[in-house]
DNA sequence: TTGCATACATACAAGTATGTATGTAAAATA
DNA sequence: TATTTTACATACATACTTGTATGTATGCAA
């Protein structure tokens, strides 16, 4: 086999990010051996061993080669500089939204992350930096709303954190059922129309009392 | 080895169930062997495969034992039948959010089919079962809403589909990051007051324009 | 009490994935 | 141009894991 030269060899590398990213997705994580990918890439085990030491190496890879709807510059941006604090909330909840919705490849790997793999130890950093992506848009919304409260945009009563973590609740869950279906593809309008629905509960929040009493629901299964 | 009763064979049959859902959840799916399983329950991979056909008949097994927080009768009503709807909602999704939280076996369950395991087709009984789960929550939510739109209870301007997808994307979401974390315990109280604080966006819906122009946000990466 | 089915344990066969060691031809380098 | 890396391919050894076949002692029924 010929050798080949140093781009040659980083293409071969990148096919195999790819055909593993495409495999990984059909069939699973486990169950797609290296002699699958190797074979789906026209390669061989060989050239695997070469580029990863692993297969957890290769995973990991494959996973740390996309940027992350939450890791997007829209993402990172301080709400808190912002003249409109809940605007800039919005517009990143949308943004993340989109580009889950939209970006082929993050919706491809966002399934195996979330339906492909098993989080076990030997995938830690990808789990790590998922953790952190959904810990930082937590405090990113929390600071958000507060700066929204100083500025009196938001009644002094809502609980800013509460209220955070229920929009990134909203956020997860609306990612995960757009991404387990791998042939739905929600028009744009929708995410917006839905972050708007559920942002306009911040306004009504101070409502310390319940209009009507609650009936009490026994909770045996 | 001596023979067993009926009575301790059954016992045997549910040891096994146990220890495959202590050890899946510890050390994930594939990385257990039918052997370990075995050793952890004190028999021989030979009981096993009398009480079950396959590894993946004791996984959907051990899955089918427990009543997920969507089958349990809280969320079987019909809230179209109820005086108040949204109340009616509200019981339902703070019932599922407690026994998400509360019941243990629920949680490890949840949290082994959610990052314990892959989602490939030889466990298809448990997908299908869960997403018929998931689909039956939004039809009922958006039941609920619809009555609770004919009885004058929401503005007649709410998308009750929006509505329904989003509350139960909210559900989703809470409920995923409770039972990620091992070891963290919402207090009750908490759930209460998120689904309180996001329902009262149902009533503010009517906001066809938008009261400020929103800054427009480049999505480049 | 005989006989059969039950509830396992034990033993065996075979495939499969992994990691590593080695081969090799061309590219890079000096 | 000679030498050294590089970028793989090939070959091999090993360790699991699974599935099945068989053994076996006992509960249970007639």
């Amino acid at each position: 086999m010929v050798r080949r030269t140093k781009d040659e060899a980083l293409e071969t590398r990148h096919r195999i990010l790819d055909v593993a990213e495409r495999v990984f997705n059909e069939r699973g994580v486990t169950r797609t051996s290296l002699a699958d990918i190797a074979k789906a890439a026209g390669v061989t085990r060989g050239a695997i061993y070469w580029h990863f030491t692993d297969k957890a190496d290769l995973f990991c890879s494959m996973v740390a080669r996309v940027t992350m709807p939450m890791e997007s510059p829209i993402c990172q941006m301080d709400h808190r500089a912002s003249p409109d604090p809940l605007a800039s909330i919005r517009d990143m909840m949308v943004g993340i939204l989109r580009k889950s919705s939209e970006d082929p490849q993050v919706r491809r790997v966002f399934h195996i992350v979330f339906h492909k793999c098993e989080h076990v130890d030997e995938m830690q950093p990808v789990w790590q930096r998922f953790n952190e992506m959904h810990a930082g848009c937590l405090l990113r919304i929390e600071e958000g709303l507060r700066a929204a409260l100083t500025k009196g945009q938001l009644p002094k009563t809502l609980d800013a954190r509460r209220a955070a973590f229920g929009l990134r609740a909203l956020l997860d869950g609306l990612m995960s059922t757009w991404v387990m279906d791998p042939d739905h593809q929600p028009q744009a309008h929708e995410a917006e129309a839905l972050i708007d629905l559920f942002m306009s509960a911040l306004h009504a929040a101070p409502r310390p009392a319940q209009r009507t009493v609650r009936r009490r629901v026994k909770l045996a299964a």
